[in-house]
DNA sequence: GGGGTTGTTGCGAAAAGTTGCAATAGCAAA
DNA sequence: TTTGCTATTGCAACTTTTCGCAACAACCCC
């Protein structure tokens, strides 16, 4: 996480941001719950360490840090959750029947990406996909679906 | 939209679930509209022709109409869209640039499929995706980025 | 270190979206 | 056509998210 936020907190100031205290908590925040959390659940922790700092704020800087792709805003089953980007692209596959996620590589999508370059010059930039479908296990148990 | 909504109507009833007024103005209103539309919108329109409507009743018809498959639920660049199926499934990409958005095929998924199959025998049921990404005209104006 | 510029924050309020519950009304069966 | 079951709606309260604006404070420059 350290090194995560050195870097990150860089990055803020040089593509021309201020670097605010409240950014810093709130990075720090996300960096240590790690993996997924929604916005209520950073704000709830932000405001245990720093009651002063504003739920709109939390908003707004959860906002920015993906304009700035130091995170992703992602929709999984109807819950809007946010993630500290890795250096790892990757994205996610969910079951729509027990609603496990699990991890799949950027290269899954190259041929994707090449397609649509191929096709309309377009320049995917994937960021945090989530792929819905029936996992292995709920397929054994409802073979009909 | 005629021969949709009577096709839609239908199946609603083969699913064993009720035909109401409300389900039938809601469905109206999005075939109308065409294309995508936030809830908001349909709302609005909604209570425009009857106003008696309940706002979270559309909010909850046109969940369940994407539980139908009849609908589509996308998250495109903040707004939470709604948007009839129809028989060919589609996909979009949509530039974060301009905002221009274009239709590409199912198939350009295909590989992508195949991969969480294999690896994970994981069955994807691709709905209604968006690539983000830079359209050709975007690049030509800003090359650095 | 002090001062000015302007990007950010806190605040209050409004908008958007969700939920539980009692009343209503589809629809199937008599 | 009438009856009964229960899915669905409207209502009202609630949570979540957004917005405008005045006050504040990072950061640059001297």
């Amino acid at each position: 996480m350290t090194h995560y936020r050195l870097n990150y907190l860089n990055l803020i100031r040089e593509m021309g941001y201020r670097l605010t205290p409240q950014r810093q908590i709130i990075l720090d925040t996300i960096c240590e719950q790690g993996g997924h959390a929604t916005a209520r659940e950073v704000y709830e922790r932000v405001r245990q360490k720093t009651p002063s700092i504003n739920r709109a704020t939390v908003y707004r800087v959860l906002d920015f840090f993906c304009e700035l792709n130091l995170a992703t805003k992602t929709e999984l089953n109807g819950r809007t959750l946010y993630e500290i980007v890795g250096e790892e692209p990757h994205h996610h596959i969910v079951c729509n029947q027990c609603g496990q996620a699990a991890v799949v590589p950027d290269e899954y999508f190259n041929e994707l990406t090449a397609h649509v370059w191929q096709q309309h010059g377009f320049k995917a930039e994937l960021k945090h996909m989530v792929i819905a479908g029936v996992c292995r296990h709920c397929q054994t148990l409802n073979p009909n679906t």
